[in-house]
DNA sequence: GACGCTATCGCCCGAAAGAGCTATACCCCT
DNA sequence: AGGGGTATAGCTCTTTCGGGCGATAGCGTC
């Protein structure tokens, strides 16, 4: 089998558009075979599994189970997994989590082909793959505060509208302690009321517009 | 000339990996020539008047000028101009606007290719092409209260936490005007408090991450 | 074990927000 | 000429918010 110097693709991507393009950008080498594609991230598991390729080539938002997911389930069934992982918008906090989740590379889709090839190649080899404006998203992203989860459910709260009364409510916790979440989240979000704090939450992606 | 019963086509997207997609899928169909390709919302342009195309394929969000904005420009230099938009994300407010500045049509970029290529005939024979999902997305946008362009300003305003007389100085008119605003514009997005309408200004496209 | 981070709970207080009410002037469309 | 939407402006009142000042307890790390 001359196969063992050929690099083995899954692509991950709910466009079919996308999927078509990364396909007959691929195609273009000889040494990289797409052997599978995969709609979303259930499919993109199995598909794992049937053919265990060398990299798999993943878009970070889908219906469903997102990349993000996908990815760790990817890697829980198999540690040494190689995927790279793909994104649209550059929202900052998933690009961490990817690497915190064990992505061996992050790529944008305006990537060029030389520089997709490139990257599939290095990652292969065992190495990371991020790209500089990646490196300075990353780091920026390093010096913002942590939001804990409590907070972002307060947070949450708040783009829901509710008071701090409310959330208290909700979350079975006293106002009070609503409260001091609350000035927690406008300290670490460097905001100056709560209406900035929800936007810095967009803009941050600790918040979604399809509904977290 | 046999290019007569030929549609010429122009591909419009900051994405390389989609354009080539794009064209892969084009190709399949003989009747189908993608005559230029423009990464941005200027080169569209000049592709455009350069070239005449039949039929424009269009992202709707693409940096510096926007997919819309390159859309009213082309309109603008050729009101017959056939233009198909695409997006990933459906950001409704977008659809409407497209709508409104003269787009042949709309489609999400999971759009499956027999889906594309009708859609791409559809307008070249002089017809609309709206997927239903969008025709849902339009009706429930039709629904919803418009919010003036004084009050996305305001809701701006809030987005950067700033107080109802900070806003009020910075747009030059009296604090009583920014109440009243403000008030409209939680009536108008069904919020309880400013926290809220901001959020809800980010799910509906009337505030983006990328700051405007 | 000490430190840091987090979650929890407490009080006081001034400033801001939002509800409720009214009113004028403008523009566009019918 | 009238009606609907918008922008502008004013008033009062209650609620909420956010700042400032605390405190205790748990959990993980160094």
């Amino acid at each position: 089998m001359a196969q063992s110097h050929s690099i083995r693709i899954l692509l991950v991507d709910d466009h079919s558009v996308v999927r078509m393009g990364l396909a007959a950008v691929l195609s273009l080498d000889e040494e990289l075979t797409v052997v599978a594609e995969a709609e979303d991230g259930t499919q993109a598991l199995e598909k794992f599994r049937a053919e265990c390729p060398d990299v798999t080539l993943m878009d970070v938002r889908m219906p469903g189970i997102g990349g993000l997911e996908a990815l760790r389930s990817i890697r829980a069934a198999s540690p040494a997994a190689c995927v790279l992982m793909l994104t649209t918008s550059e929202l900052d906090e998933d690009v961490q989590r990817a690497i915190a989740a064990g992505a061996a590379g992050y790529l944008q889709k305006s990537v060029t082909r030389e520089e997709l090839v490139r990257a599939i190649r290095h990652v292969h080899a065992g190495n990371r793959y991020m790209p500089e404006a990646m490196q300075r998203r990353l780091a920026q992203l390093a010096k913002r505060k942590h939001v804990s989860s409590r907070e972002i459910e307060v947070l949450d709260g708040m783009r829901r509208g509710l008071s701090n009364r409310d959330i208290a409510l909700a979350l079975s916790i006293s106002e009070h302690t609503v409260k001091a979440h609350v000035k927690a989240i406008l300290q670490k979000l460097e905001s100056a009321d709560r209406a900035e704090a929800v936007a810095r939450g967009f803009e941050q992606g600790l918040l979604r517009v399809d509904g977290q």
